[in-house]
DNA sequence: GTCTATAACGGGATAGAC
DNA sequence: GTCTATCCCGTTATAGAC
């Protein structure tokens, strides 16, 4: 059972934006990748930016999901924590680790694509959730960077297992929400 | 008394480089801003190419600096605060701020360029030397984040004074030294 | 749904005049 | 030190056959 043609584009290209850039990225190599050719891939997207656009689309619901949620409760501590959580999960999933990475190394390239400023805007929104109106700048550093900690796989070197990265992360995370 | 072209090359280029991405960034572009030819570029720099490691440079001298000293100091909490305090201080310069955006933003993209990989190494370095060798996972992955929290200024929204978001990312920044 | 062929363009880079 | 002119290449994108 053959997967079906637009999505295996859409996996390819994910990894090759993120290994290589967006710009960096010819739509010949995605399609020797594939094994067809260039124009083929046309059939199926009508511009390179439409690729990126259908990959975006994914992550900015699953945001969405997470600050309708976020919105919808008390501003406690116990909701901040669930938030962090939330989002770790997923993260965890393989598809968003890699987006992810996507959307941090290809701002500047696509920095006027209007999914990636609605992404950014949604980030900026959910690390403004975790402070609230009247927190100190102190606060609001802090609680941002706790969303950020999460991401911490990312770029520490490799002599420690996921494992033990993803739980000393959302550690540090957590104390990063403390007042 | 006209500025020497050499400069201005590099600083136009990092400007660019910085605001559009190194590979949306055309030698047409810089050349007209500067207002001569492409052709007249390739009398000061011979690539493109060039043109980065001459900026990349001067930043990489500025790190090895930090981090020699750093070395040859005693693995005390008051070394780790002062090496957080030397690197702020190296931040404030506008041309670093700009160089330290330039080479986030560009990481994919120039991901194959050999200063910029002695860059990520450099700064790596200087991470580790925050923790040491005995250093728990939480130890670790919180005194890197220390170093991120100082360039908060960057991606924190626009209601808070440049003088707040500094003051706030030192006090994070000191925090995640901290055991 | 995929192909070949090709258009149309813009990029980096070079040669040689001034 | 800057110019004009040009080369060569890879890119996105389209047209039309199969």
């Amino acid at each position: 059972m053959r997967e079906d043609t637009r999505t295996r584009i859409q996996e390819i290209a994910l990894r090759l934006f993120t290994e290589q850039g967006y710009e960096a990225t010819s739509l010949r190599e995605i399609a020797e990748e594939l094994g067809v050719t260039k124009a083929a891939l046309y059939y199926h997207f009508k511009t390179k930016d439409d690729i990126v656009t259908s990959l975006v689309d994914l992550r900015i619901a699953d945001v969405e999901e997470l600050l309708e949620w976020v919105k919808s409760q008390p501003r406690t501590p116990e909701t901040r924590r669930e938030v962090l959580e939330r989002y770790a999960a997923k993260l965890k999933r393989p598809q968003h680790i890699q987006m992810a990475r996507f959307l941090e190394r290809n701002q500047t390239a696509l920095r006027d694509h209007p999914k990636l400023s609605r992404m950014r805007d949604l980030m900026l929104e959910l690390a403004n959730q975790l402070s609230g109106p009247e927190a100190t700048p102190v606060e609001r550093i802090s609680r941002s960077l706790a969303l950020f900690a999460l991401h911490a796989g990312k770029w520490m070197p490799g002599d420690l297992t996921e494992d033990e990265v993803d739980k000393a992360s959302m550690e540090v995370a957590l104390r990063l929400l403390e007042p």
